[in-house]
DNA sequence: AAACCGGGGGT
DNA sequence: ACCCCAGGTTT
């Protein structure tokens, strides 16, 4: 009896299941088990096979919890029964339906998504994934939740619920925003369907829903129904994240943003224990505070020498400056960025009768007098640092 | 205030 | 083909 050849793996984003995560041949049929038991079987897209029902549903449910979406559908529906009707109706009126659901470019994609099932495909939407996929404002996982629910398409979803339950379940370290972390999520959700059977079309209505229950109620992000009871999630016995209580810290965060870094050279010019500051305008940072002059240096790369020959340049204009040093470095982290602070000690031999009188307003402060002036902390520091005489 | 979220759109 | 955003809500 010659055998089935296996199903084609569809090349495009064929993604292969890592060599070291195994796949239970029952978890589809876990899945499914739970959902029939444990899942949601009255919500109002649900027990009827119509495509245009379970289209508008998905739609609303991208971007809306369940219970915010149930009267806005019904509403809809009432209005708008079929695809043709939708697809009929005028922008005001679909934008009226829409109105307070928010997102309000897939209430158009909506609409030109009806009116392209109506000119394209005679009214009727299509059950394979991948047309579904060309119509506006339905991806892949979209696509699949369609043709599952409409058709019993055994096609893998994957949203935010399903990568939060691959990640633990599997033990996925990485970001799913990630393009290599994702894909590899495609793969599982592809290998983790149920094994194809005289049932399949019910089993992957159930599967399909079943994991969608699975991520919103008991897999959930902040506390997973497991850690009180086991029991409430069919997967649990074999949960990586479970195992290794690491429930708390997959799926892996998205990285914080590095903060961009910054550097800047500032100038202590020193006349005995005086040293000069400067006032930073009011807007902006450190707005209003007392600082040390910055120096507006090339610092990429940085060049202590020249930086030294600057500042003498800079100091000259208060009097005659004798040497000046490097003093140290400093880094200080603000919310959005941090910032490298270079100290460039200039001591003064003289200075001038006058100063110059354009720029911003300078004053010289005693280094014994550090409190009668408000300063940035990191500036505060440095002041701190040459009060005690040392370098840093 | 920061993460999250499926798809679209820009590069 | 890849990266990032818009536009809301949740934590």
């Amino acid at each position: 009896m010659p055998r089935k050849s296996a199903p084609a793996v569809s090349s495009v984003n064929a993604a292969a299941v890592p060599p070291d995560i195994h796949v239970p041949a029952d978890f589809g049929a876990r899945v499914v088990d739970w959902q029939r038991v444990h899942g949601r079987h009255d919500l109002p897209w649900q027990n009827t096979r119509d495509p245009y029902r379970i289209w508008l549903s998905e739609i609303m449910l991208q971007q809306t919890q369940v219970s915010a979406v149930i009267d806005y559908f019904q509403r809809f529906v009432a209005q708008l029964p079929t695809v043709q009707a939708l697809a009929a109706a005028p922008a005001d009126q679909v934008m009226a339906l829409w109105a307070g659901l928010g997102y309000y470019s897939r209430a158009r994609n909506l609409h030109r998504c009806a009116m392209q099932v109506v000119s394209d495909h005679g009214g009727r939407f299509p059950t394979d994934p991948a047309v579904l996929a060309t119509l506006p404002g339905i991806g892949r996982s979209t696509a699949a939740a369609i043709a599952a629910f409409s058709a019993g398409v055994r096609s893998p979803i994957l949203d935010g619920n399903v990568k939060r339950v691959f990640a633990r379940f599997f033990g996925i370290h990485g970001h799913p925003g990630e393009r290599v972390i994702e894909s590899r999520m495609w793969g599982l959700a592809e290998a983790a369907l149920p094994v194809p059977g005289p049932r399949q079309a019910d089993d992957m209505v159930a599967y399909t829903q079943g994991l969608m229950d699975l991520g919103a109620t008991v897999c959930s992000r902040g506390k997973p129904a497991c850690l009180a009871d086991a029991l409430a999630c069919p997967l649990s016995a074999d949960c990586v994240a479970r195992r290794d209580g690491l429930t708390a810290t997959l799926p892996t965060p998205k990285p914080r943003a590095a903060v961009p870094e910054r550097s800047t050279v500032m100038v202590m010019v020193r006349h005995g224990r005086d040293v000069l500051l400067q006032l930073r305008p009011d807007s902006g940072v450190w707005g209003g505070l007392w600082s040390l002059p910055e120096m507006p240096v090339a610092t990429v790369p940085f060049d202590p020498e020249l930086a030294e020959q600057e500042a003498l340049g800079y100091a000259r204009a208060f009097g005659e400056p004798s040497r000046a040093d490097m003093a140290g470095e400093l880094v200080h982290v603000f919310t959005h960025f941090r910032l490298l602070i270079r100290a460039i000690r200039v001591d003064m031999a003289a200075l001038s009768l006058r100063e110059p009188d354009s720029g911003p307003a300078r004053r010289w402060l005693s280094l014994d007098d550090l409190d009668a002036l408000g300063t940035p902390a990191p500036v505060r520091k440095l002041l701190e640092m040459q009060a005690r005489g040392g370098l840093f």
